[in-house]
DNA sequence: CGCTATGTTGATCCATATCAATAAGTGTGG
DNA sequence: CCACACTTATTGATATGGATCAACATAGCG
């Protein structure tokens, strides 16, 4: 592993408050690998051999059932993935394939769970991570269940333009066929939600997202903190 | 509290591993309270007070927006309840109403908070907790966004059948509106998934359900553990 | 520059929601 | 213990959101 790239994997919540020695024993059977777009990096159903980390690029988790897909994440630097099915020696839940040329870390994870059960600051970290984590899927669970897609659509533009400091016009982070998966359409159907929410002031030009009346899609898309707000 | 109810309590994977101090801190500021059928315990959006353990009886966590509501869980003894808004500070995603005449412990927020920093095999059980319920609610959303509501509700009885010992025959465990809500359906659309799985080897009259033909409804329902195995 | 994957549009079909009416439980008070 | 009220469940008719199929356009990319 590059020892340049240390110092950017130490400071995450998750590896900050560690101790020296525990963070020596995690990167020591590390590696840091560079991944094509498009790769396979694990399998649902797979035992948990790695801990991943987002180090550049990006990463799709997604399941599969009976012929079908769906996307459930997009996982993006600096961050983990699968970090429950390491702790818990569990097979994973979904697969994760790279979207762009990605380097990750990978930390064999009975190393992992060996520090984890010395570390008490790591152990600790780790419930932050994963409370982190659980609330994200259960809001994810909620938009879900409670709004129709093309709420779920515009509430994600609004999210997005928050998460970009509150602009107007912004560059989708993902593919359309992956954001209709993503929020539980069909391409096909996501094209048409586009269009349905042109009166309401959104418009969608290949991936330039332009917001042009706020108040017009907050009314329709009634964001709320318990679904849609990312940082708690 | 009574004393009789605190083994119990001690005995569940989050508390029996933690030191005898410890458990005596969190056990000294609780209460056990029990309620009546349908009353209203917590509302999404408010701050964290408790932990609650349900020690009789069962909870629905729910979630409301913009006027629809969705059911998301059922808690059963003996578990607890939003663990990660407790540990997190931060406030409740679902709301939780009884269903039933339920004997509740409330664990003050700040206490349990206080034991988690201080308490490091109690911090490592909150981990295991929450890895848990983060993989539950991953099985939940595939659930939800790969399978139609025929094939959920035929998974959905297959996996009570198999928490029965592979019963064949056995009660609903929550009412009808109830399991149409948290399947993701209206009562009107459980009402013919019911008829519509008839043919294949299913048959609930009232609360009883009767598997007549199991080939065909694993055949229809293709259960699989990675969405539907409730044990890991 | 042309191939291939992605995106759009239209036509149609299907799953599920909604609305409405009735039936069946369930609990309460007389 | 029954009658009434009220909630829940079922059934039918209809509407609609969203999927599917097919054709075409477009954009990346080698």
């Amino acid at each position: 592993m590059r020892p340049d790239d240390i110092p950017a994997i130490r400071s995450l919540d998750l590896f900050s408050d560690m101790s020296e020695d525990s963070f020596h024993d995690l990167v020591r059977g590390a590696y840091m690998q560079t991944f094509p777009p498009q790769v396979d990096l694990i399998s649902e159903g797979d035992p948990a051999d790695f801990l991943y980390v987002v180090v550049s690029g990006s990463v799709e988790l997604y399941a599969r059932w009976n012929g079908r897909e769906t996307s459930l994440s997009t996982v993006r630097p600096i961050s983990t993935f699968i970090l429950a099915a390491t702790i818990k020696d569990a097979p994973y839940l979904m697969s994760a394939r790279t979207t762009e040329k990605s380097r990750l870390i990978l930390l064999p994870s009975q190393d992992v769970r060996d520090v984890f059960e010395r570390d008490n600051a790591f152990a600790r970290a780790v419930v932050t991570e994963l409370a982190q984590c659980y609330r994200t899927v259960v809001k994810n669970a909620k938009n879900l269940k409670l709004r129709t897609s093309i709420e779920r659509l515009a509430n994600y533009v609004l999210r997005w333009s928050a998460r970009n400091g509150g602009a107007t016009e912004f560059e989708l982070a993902m593919e359309k066929r992956r954001l209709a998966s993503f929020l539980g359409m069909t391409p096909e159907n996501l094209s048409r939600a586009i269009k349905a929410l042109r009166p309401y002031g959104l418009e969608i030009d290949g991936a330039r997202v332009r917001i042009t009346n706020r108040t017009d899609l907050e009314l329709l898309a009634k964001p709320n903190p318990l679904i849609d707000d990312f940082t708690t």
